[in-house]
Formats: C-alpha cells, sequence, structure tokens
DNA sequence: CGCGCTCTTGATCAGGTTCAACATTAGTGG
DNA sequence: CCACTAATGTTGAACCTGATCAAGAGCGCG
C-alpha cells in the first residue's frame, strides 16, 4: 500500500481551493448550507494520485470513502481465475469504499487512477456522525446506491442475454453526450478496459467498430473518438 | 395491476401478529426498540399474494418498498430482446423497491411471488420521515444496499470471468447452508431460473450436474434437492 | 528515430446454444 | 389412490458466436 500523505488543506490557497471544489462537485453534499458544508470539509482530506497510482486492492481493509474530485479511476475485480474485469470508470462527483465502510469487510475490488486524480477521503467515523447528524444525507446516499444497484443488475442482464454486436451499439449511444450535437463519443478507456467492461475482448470490439463502420453506422475519428452517424441504426443492432 | 387491499392489523389477530413478524424479521428494523417498533408498525401495511402473482412489472411506478415477511419472490428483467434474466430470489427479511422509492423513476424489474407470500409495505412519505426520524435505520438500508451493489457485481465479473462449470459450482457451494451437516443443498428455484441467473440454459446446467455427478462430486437426490459429496472438488473446478 | 504499446485483421478452435426427441415429475380430477 | 396431462428436466447432435493465437499496422513517447 502506497503511503499517502493528505494535502493538507490548512497549508496552501491551492489545496483549500481544491478542497472546496472536492466537496461541492458531490451530488450526495450539494443540498447543504454553508455551515453544513464547512463542517464537512472540516472532515474530508484531498489527496493528490498520480496517473496509474493504487488506491485500494482486493484484501484492504481500509475503512475509508473516497470521493473522486478531479480525474478519473479504473474499478476492477479479479476473476476466481485471475482474468480482469472492469466494473466501472469513476469520474468526478463520485464515490467508492462505501461497502467497506458500511460492512467492515475487505475490499474485493480494486481501484486505480487512470490520470492525475484527487479524491476526498472521509473516514468511517466522520461520515457515520454527519449522517446520523444530517440524515438527508444518508437519503442522497441511498438515492445513489440505489442506482448504482439497477445499473449493475442492468449490465449483468445485458452481459447474459445480448450479444457482442448490442452491448456495444448500447454503450455508444449511452455514451454519446446529449448536449453534444456533433454526435462524438470520447471513450473514457482503452479498448482493452472496454472490451472487459462489455465482457468481451478487444479484438472483438474492433471488428465489431469496423463492421459498424462499413455499415456506415459510425465514424473513428481516433482510437478514443467516435462520430455516430446513424443512434436509430445502432440501437437497431 | 393487481389491486391488493392490505390485510388491515387492525382487523384480526392474524394479521395482527403476522404483522409484527413481517417487522421483526426484517433486518433493517432489528435494532429499534419496542416504542419505535411500534411506530414502524403503524405504517407498515402487511399484504398476502398468492404463488405467482406479480408484485410490480417493469414501467410501473409505485413508490412503494417491499419487505418479504413469508414465502418468496422472484426478480427478474427482460433483455432488450425479450429474454428473461433472473436477477435474484428474495427471501423473508429482504426487500425490493428502493429504486423507485429513491429516485421517482418507473421499474425496470419484474418482482413476481413463488409461493404463497406475505410481503409488507411502506410508502414513500412513510419511509423518509423515519429515516429523517431515525438516522440508524439509513445505516442498515446502506449496508444493505452496499452489499447488494458488491454481490451485483461479482455475479457479473463471474459471468465474464468464469464458464459456465465454475460458475455452477460456486453457487452450489455457496447455497449450501454452512449449518446443516448433510451437505445437501434445496435449490431455491427450478432449472430454468437457475439457469438464466447464472446466465446459461436449462440444458447447459443438465449436463454439467450429469458431469459432477459422474466425477462423483455431487448426488442428485431430486430436482430441487442435492448432496455435495466433494465440496473443495467442486470449488475446483 | 526507434522501441512500447495499443489496435487491427486473419485463421482456427471450442464452449455453449439451439433444436429436437424423450423421460421424469408434479399437478389435477375422477 | 391412481390415471392423465402439462410442465419441467435430461440427453443427443449440429451449429455458431465469440475467444484465442499469431502476425502486422499505427501511434505515442523518450
Amino acid at each position: 500500500m502506497s503511503e499517502r500523505q493528505p494535502c493538507s488543506h490548512h497549508s496552501s490557497k491551492d489545496s483549500l481551493c481544491s478542497h472546496k471544489g472536492c466537496v461541492t462537485v458531490v451530488p450526495i453534499f450539494s443540498h447543504l448550507d454553508d455551515v453544513q458544508l464547512k463542517e464537512v470539509m472540516s472532515v474530508v482530506h484531498p489527496t493528490h494520485y498520480q496517473k496509474g497510482e493504487t488506491i485500494f486492492r482486493a484484501g484492504d481493509h481500509t475503512s475509508v470513502m473516497y470521493i473522486v474530485s478531479k480525474g478519473s479511476v479504473r474499478l476492477y475485480r479479479l476473476g476466481e481465475s485471475g482474468k480482469e474485469q472492469v466494473v466501472r470508470i469513476l469520474q468526478p462527483g463520485e464515490f467508492i469504499g462505501e461497502n467497506a465502510l458500511f460492512n467492515e469487510i475487505v475490499h474485493e475490488t480494486y481501484a486505480e487512477t487512470m490520470k492525475d486524480t484527487v479524491m476526498c477521503q472521509i473516514n468511517r467515523r466522520d461520515l457515520q456522525k454527519l449522517l446520523l447528524e444530517y440524515p438527508s444525507i444518508s437519503l442522497k446516499l441511498l438515492k445513489e446506491l440505489a442506482t448504482r444497484v439497477d445499473q449493475s443488475e442492468q449490465q449483468a442482464t445485458r452481459i447474459t442475454t445480448e450479444p457482442v454486436e448490442k452491448r456495444l451499439a448500447y454503450y455508444l449511444v449511452e455514451t454519446l453526450t446529449p448536449e453534444d450535437k456533433s454526435n462524438e463519443v470520447i471513450l473514457p478507456m482503452n479498448k482493452k478496459d472496454l472490451a472487459s467492461y462489455l465482457g468481451t475482448t478487444p479484438e472483438t470490439i474492433s471488428r465489431k467498430l469496423t463492421e459498424f463502420e462499413e455499415l456506415a453506422l459510425i465514424k473513428r475519428l481516433s482510437p478514443k473518438k467516435i462520430k455516430i452517424l446513424n443512434v436509430d441504426g445502432l440501437l437497431l443492432k
């Protein structure tokens, strides 16, 4: 385990600023007033990580919740046979570590930064105190977890009921940012991880994308950038 | 939607009894004292369902949390192509409906009783009031949801990283009730549903079980009852 | 400019699905 | 309690999606 020291928010203007940013981007705290926010900030510790660092790994027993403030984090598991499975990619505002926090168990997942990343940490005691003091935060957390259960179950359902082609097509459409009129998808991960997330292999992803391109459904602009030419056509796949 | 009327707990000794049973079997309420329990019971409505009834279906917008008091419930989804996927089987003490409750969305899952079943219902308003009044209930709920996220992610990981044989072997071992020295597994569902849950087909399940039997790892006692002869051997599969 | 690494494409192979026939079990009414 | 029917489970054989292995192309980075 790497020894990370939280960049104290008392020592520099910069980290104080990022600290406030860290807290305010988070949906679960967004409804709090200034006084409450200040209290939250007093128990939250922002920490910098470089690209590729491991935050925690299966077997760890760290009881900390991590909230991504800046950057992105790859969350993955290892199957019993050692094969890697990407569970999801965390963007700013999302959190992890809650299971170890509420259940006093060891982690079953691995978390690793994909870029230089700032994460805010809250330890078990502090969070529990916050939750008992401000029950509305619990409601936000419940909402978030309920969503995540649903998403995870949907992902499992797709993997078992739909062929790769469809899973990929749906993924592309859902990753499309709705406000962007250019219909371009920026993949948040490389093909290897995308393949793992979708429950397939990089080779198959590549082949299916080629197929889509031949059907004029998409156009590859660069490895991570894809323009969708025909949304409806993709969804019919 | 079927019109279910809650069997009022004011009208009969029997339902009052089952009502109390309903509430007390539930882990999320188990830590409350008698006064608090009474308050919970005043907003919880036990309802009887016959075998095979649909509790809710994808598209419903009922904002109610259901807690299984007696019986069992099959929770499933339909893939985009209509194929059915069993998400899990609910036993007494477990609950569903929380996503619709916290997120004001329509259900994406189907819930259907597998036997005559009693479920307790709490509506959104009452639950939120309870959670704000007794934050400790939120912590219990969070714990439960965090566990469920983990389980669902593990299930997804297994389906993508392990072959059917292993998934089935693990399932059998994990379904084994530890206190039972006879090493007998009672399957809580039929082969079709088990196949769906494990992401495969009834035919494959059947074949693999035959294989296990030929290797003297298990013995089929009846369609739903399997004796495990060699736990370690199964886990090595 | 050259060494990684990721990505793409081709050829082969296998795990698991599908379709079909048969066996068994469970449920129902006489 | 048995007979009958429907549903569930089992087994066999053909087929197919997608994985694996291998080689080459493109790209980013020092």
